[in-house]
DNA sequence: ACCTGAACACCGTTCAAGT
DNA sequence: ACCTGAACACCGTTCAAGT
């Protein structure tokens, strides 16, 4: 009845089921179907059986590919990780030649960029209860971006840029700003705080440039 | 066997099952044990089999008391959320006799004692995938405390104390710092910025105070 | 090599039946 | 009034068997 099955066109899965799956790329097909599970119902409804049957799988099969539903979210995250890496290296680069405030700045804008735009990824990112942060590349992607404020925030005093204060409690104040910042808009709260006239993203960088003046010299 | 039962002491429900217990206050001795099994296993473990096992019931029980899971956790955090209110309100009080930002500060200290004293509580408020933060007493609990916030920004303005810089930026800037690091502490970040030296409470009042002394003119 | 489909031990939730 | 215990439709995960 099907002895002539075309397989599934290269990169693009994310298609209607197609009633056969067999090869393909069923790992990335598990990965956009998750991504789009988590966007449909949140993330404590996703079911490693659910996204089988989205993409049109046995309930088993994913585990061919994942071990486990958390490594399966894993996977997830680490996705968002590298596409977290890139534009924040894409932000870095169109700010090369600034001074290092201006470089921390570009930083914090390519992650809300990548944060608000991506409000999924940010949330599996962030919610550790259900991936495994230590046990992945998640840690050392997260510690790299981390070195890079905190080098930056120590050029910057370096270079006089700063007003006053530790320039290790600049970095981790601008961290925990940008998480929560990143945290309250997903969450909903901004209308609770006025804060809908603006889009959100220019809204968060003009909070963000106020802390920015608020440090510098 | 067991025609005379005595009935498990008032208030405090948290003792080893007991194997019969019909009376009792199920409900709260539901709330408690829901509260040490996430301290033992995390909050993606929590299954209301398991809090009626370690309560001694049986899995149909609990739904005489709350109708879901969600009703049952979202419970846990209204209970957070009194404690929280409880612990900002002492602060506020002890600050009376201050100017609007030191009624700030003594806030945010308030919040943070709270938040690092009882990181289950915190986790649980700020899970919203699992709790129903909207439907429940939740919603107007935190915007009474953001109502405060947002106040004592626009006062310690016109009293002159800010430096520069929009009020409701600098109060939603202070949330979302507070946020963030009650979460970057929960989730173990700190130990990655050199944060273990001092205590960390003692740590995340210091990076607040720097907060405040940077907005402050 | 990759997938199916049955199986196991779990879940949340409901509901008749017990006390 | 409150709880039990069986039942239902789910879940994560495993594994023999198929192609």
């Amino acid at each position: 009845m099907c002895s002539s099955r075309i397989p599934p066109a290269e990169t693009s899965v994310g298609e209607q089921p197609g009633r056969r799956y067999h090869h393909g790329n069923l790992r990335q097909a598990l990965l956009e179907a998750t991504v789009r599970l988590i966007e449909a119902q949140g993330i404590d409804q996703v079911s490693v059986r659910a996204v089988a049957k989205m993409v049109g799988v046995s309930p088993g099969a994913p585990f061919r590919h994942f071990p486990s539903k958390t490594a399966l979210l894993t996977a997830v995250a680490e996705q968002a990780m590298d596409r977290l890496k890139e534009e924040i290296d894409k932000a870095l680069a169109a700010a090369a030649g600034e001074n290092a405030l201006m470089r921390y700045r570009a930083l914090g804008i390519g992650f809300f960029t990548w944060a608000l735009g991506n409000p999924v990824h940010f949330q599996v990112i962030s919610t550790r209860a259900v991936i495994d942060f230590e046990g992945s590349s998640l840690k050392a992607r997260n510690d790299e971006i981390r070195a890079v404020m905190a080098g930056m925030m120590r050029d910057a005093q370096a270079e006089g840029l700063l007003r006053q204060g530790d320039p290790v409690r600049h970095a981790v104040a601008g961290r925990a700003l940008g998480y929560g910042l990143a945290r309250m808009y997903i969450d909903g709260q901004f209308p609770s705080w006025d804060l809908e006239n603006l889009n959100p993203l220019q809204e968060v960088i003009g909070i963000f440039d106020q802390f920015i003046a608020s440090i510098a010299a």
